[in-house]
DNA sequence: GTGAAAGCGCTAACAT
DNA sequence: ATGTTAGCGCTTTCAC
C-alpha cells in the first residue's frame, strides 16, 4: 500500500489535516491528549510528512549547498565531512558543489538548487563569485562564508585567522635560523591566501628582511612545483618554502623528490590546512592546523540559527584560531649556504 | 516580482497551461506555431518550471543519491566528481552519502532521500546493505551498483574485472622474482575485495605457492600497518606486499617507512584502485587503475537508461578492464633473504 | 490540437 | 483548541 499521507493519519485519529499538521509541526495550541492521540496514529501507520509537498508550499526544503573549489584537494572532502554530519542532525540535506572556482559553475548550481527549493548556501570556495551568489540568493541570511572571508561584512562568516597561522609559521621558519623563506602564494582573488601571504610579509617585515621571495599562483599542486623549480634556477635559492596550503606543499615536496633534495636537511618545507595526509610519516609536513572540522561544524550552525532569524538580522562573525603542528619537514636548523653548493649540479 | 509560474506563461502566449506544459515537457500533439509563441512567451518572461512542483505530482526530483564507504578514500571523491560531473548533464543534482559501511547510515540516507523524492541510487560503498537498498527503493531500476558487484543478478552494476586486475599485479610480481608475497585484504564482506584476492589466490596458485600470505581485515589504512608488521615479526617475510586498495597501500608504506625499510630496495609493495595519489613522486606506487571516471560516468548512462525503461527491464552488467601501471615501488628484482636480515634488529 | 479541471500532500489563514 | 478551506505550481486525464 502507498505512503500514508496526513488526510490517514487524520482519519485514523479522528481529527482535522490541521490538527495532524500541527502535532508534526510541534506547534503549540494542540491538547496534550489530542497530541498524544496524533502522535499514536502517526507511528502506527509509519507516517512521514513529505518534504516536497512541504517544499512546494513553505518554500522550504532542507537543502543546502556547500561549494568548494576542488574536491580533489583532501582539505574539501574532510570539511564536507563535518559539514554533512552537522547538516544531518537537523534533517538537512547537503548537496557538495564542486565549483573549480569558475563563476559560471557557481551560477549553474544555485540556479539549479534554488528551483529545488535551496536554503542556504556553506561558500568555502574562492572564486570572485561573492556578488553573483549574494544577488541569486537574495537574502544575506541564506548564505555564510568559511575558508575564505567574504568582502562584504554584512555577511556572515566562520574563518580561520588565516594571518596569525601564517606569522607563528613564518617565526617558526626564522627561529631555525632561515632568513631566505620562498612563500608559493594563491591567486590574488582568494582572500584565504592573501590573508596567509600578509602575515608571511609580516613575520618577515618584522626581521628586516628586505624583499621575501614570493610565487604568486594558483592552487594547483603543480603550481608549487614550478616555483621551486624557478628559485632553484636562480642565484640564492631559499632555504625554506612555505606554501599556502598542504595541496601545494605536497606539490613542493614532489618536485623536490624528484630533484634528490632532502628535505629537511636540504631546504625545509611547510603547508598550511592541516590536512590529514600531511601527518603521514611519509611527508611528515610541518602545517598550520585549520581545524576544519570545526569549521565546518560552524558554519552550518550559522546558517541554521540565520535561516531561523527575522529578516535583516546581524551577521555572525566568528574567527577560529589556528594551530602550529611543526613536524619533521621543518626540524633540521638551516645550513648557511647549504642549497646553493647543492642546487649547481 | 517572482518568479513566472507556468500561468504567467500561458496567460502571455494566449493559451491554456496544459499547452504550456505540453511545449515544456516536449510532448507531441503541439501545433508548431503554437509551440513557437510558447517557447517565445518563455524566453521572454524567463520562465523556468518548478522541480518542486514538478516532483509533487510526478514523483519525481531528479536527485540521485550517491553512496560511498569513506570519503576520505581519495578513490571516493574522485567517483564523486565524475558521477556528478555525468549527472549535470541531465540536470540531476547528487547527493553525496558519506555510508562509512554502516547499514543504518544507509537506511537513514536513503529513507530521508525517498522522501525528498529521490529518483534512483549509485551504490558504490561496500556495506552489507544490499537487500536494505533494494527493499527500501522498491524497484530495481531505481539502483547501479559500482565499485562492487551485487550478489543478485538482476540488479545493474558496472565494476572493474578486480580478478583480473589481480591476477595481473601478481603475475607482475612473481615476474621479479617474488614468491612470498603478503595480501593484505579488505572486509570478508565486500565483494570487490574478495574478487581480488580471489585473482591473487589464483595467481599464485598458478606457480605452485602452497599457502599465500593473507591478512584479513577492514578497509582503513591501519589495517595495512598491522598485517604489515606482524608478518615483519615472524619467521620468513614476504618480500613483497600487495595492498587490495591503495588507501591501504598507503597505511603500509608508512608503517615501512617508521621501520626504515626501503620499498622496493627492501620490500615491494603494490595497491589497487589507481588515485592519483599513487602517481605522487613520493609514492611511485605501483598499482592497478580503474579508471574511476569510467565508472561514475557509466554508472549514470546505466541509472538514466533504466530510469526511462519499462518496469521489468533486464538489468545491465558492465565489466571494465582495468590497466596495470608498474611503479618505482615494484621496480626492484627481489634479492634473497634481502628481508630477513633486516629485520633482526 | 487544445482547454478545463482534478488533484499531488501539505501549510496557513481564517472560522468556530 | 480544533476544523475548513484555499492555494503552492505543476501534470494528467478527459472533453471538445
Amino acid at each position: 500500500m502507498r505512503q500514508p499521507t496526513i488526510i490517514d493519519v487524520a482519519r485514523a485519529a479522528g481529527v482535522s489535516v490541521s490538527t495532524v499538521s500541527r502535532v508534526v509541526r510541534d506547534h503549540a495550541d494542540v491538547r496534550a491528549e489530542t497530541r498524544t492521540l496524533v502522535q499514536e496514529a502517526i507511528e502506527e501507520l509509519g507516517y512521514r510528512p513529505s518534504p516536497i509537498a512541504r517544499a512546494l508550499v513553505s518554500g522550504q526544503s532542507r537543502l543546502l549547498a556547500l561549494l568548494v573549489s576542488d574536491i580533489g584537494n583532501p582539505f574539501y572532502p574532510q570539511l564536507a565531512k563535518s559539514v554533512e554530519h552537522e547538516a544531518k542532525r537537523d534533517g538537512y540535506t547537503v548537496v557538495l558543489c564542486n565549483t573549480a572556482d569558475r563563476t559560471v559553475e557557481t551560477r549553474r548550481y544555485i540556479e539549479r538548487l534554488l528551483r529545488q527549493g535551496l536554503d542556504g548556501v556553506i561558500h568555502a570556495s574562492v572564486a570572485r563569485d561573492e556578488n553573483l551568489l549574494l544577488t541569486l540568493l537574495a537574502d544575506p541570511r541564506r548564505v555564510v562564508f568559511t575558508n575564505r572571508r567574504p568582502a562584504s561584512e554584512s555577511v556572515s562568516y566562520v574563518v580561520s585567522d588565516n594571518r596569525a597561522g601564517a606569522v607563528e609559521l613564518t617565526r617558526h621558519l626564522l627561529a631555525q635560523g632561515h632568513r631566505r623563506i620562498g612563500f608559493v602564494a594563491g591567486p590574488g582573488y582568494a582572500r584565504n591566501a592573501v590573508e596567509r601571504l600578509d602575515g608571511f610579509r609580516y613575520a618577515m617585515a618584522e626581521i628586516g628582511s628586505a624583499e621575501p621571495l614570493i610565487a604568486e599562483g594558483g592552487f594547483s599542486a603543480q603550481h608549487g612545483g614550478q616555483a621551486v623549480t624557478a628559485w632553484l634556477a636562480a642565484p640564492s635559492p631559499p632555504t625554506a618554502v612555505i606554501a599556502v596550503n598542504d595541496s601545494i606543499a605536497l606539490g613542493v615536496l614532489e618536485t623536490l623528490a624528484d630533484r634528490r633534495l632532502r628535505v629537511p636537511e636540504d631546504i625545509a618545507v611547510a603547508g598550511f590546512d592541516g590536512v590529514q595526509l600531511a601527518a603521514s610519516p611519509l611527508l611528515q609536513l610541518t602545517t598550520v592546523d585549520q581545524h576544519v572540522d570545526q569549521l565546518g561544524r560552524r558554519a552550518v550552525r550559522i546558517l541554521r540559527r540565520q535561516l531561523a532569524a527575522p529578516p535583516g538580522a546581524a551577521p555572525i562573525h566568528e574567527v577560529l584560531p589556528t594551530q602550529l603542528l611543526p613536524r619533521r619537514s621543518t626540524a633540521a636548523p638551516v645550513r648557511p649556504d647549504s642549497l646553493a653548493s647543492l642546487v649547481k649540479d
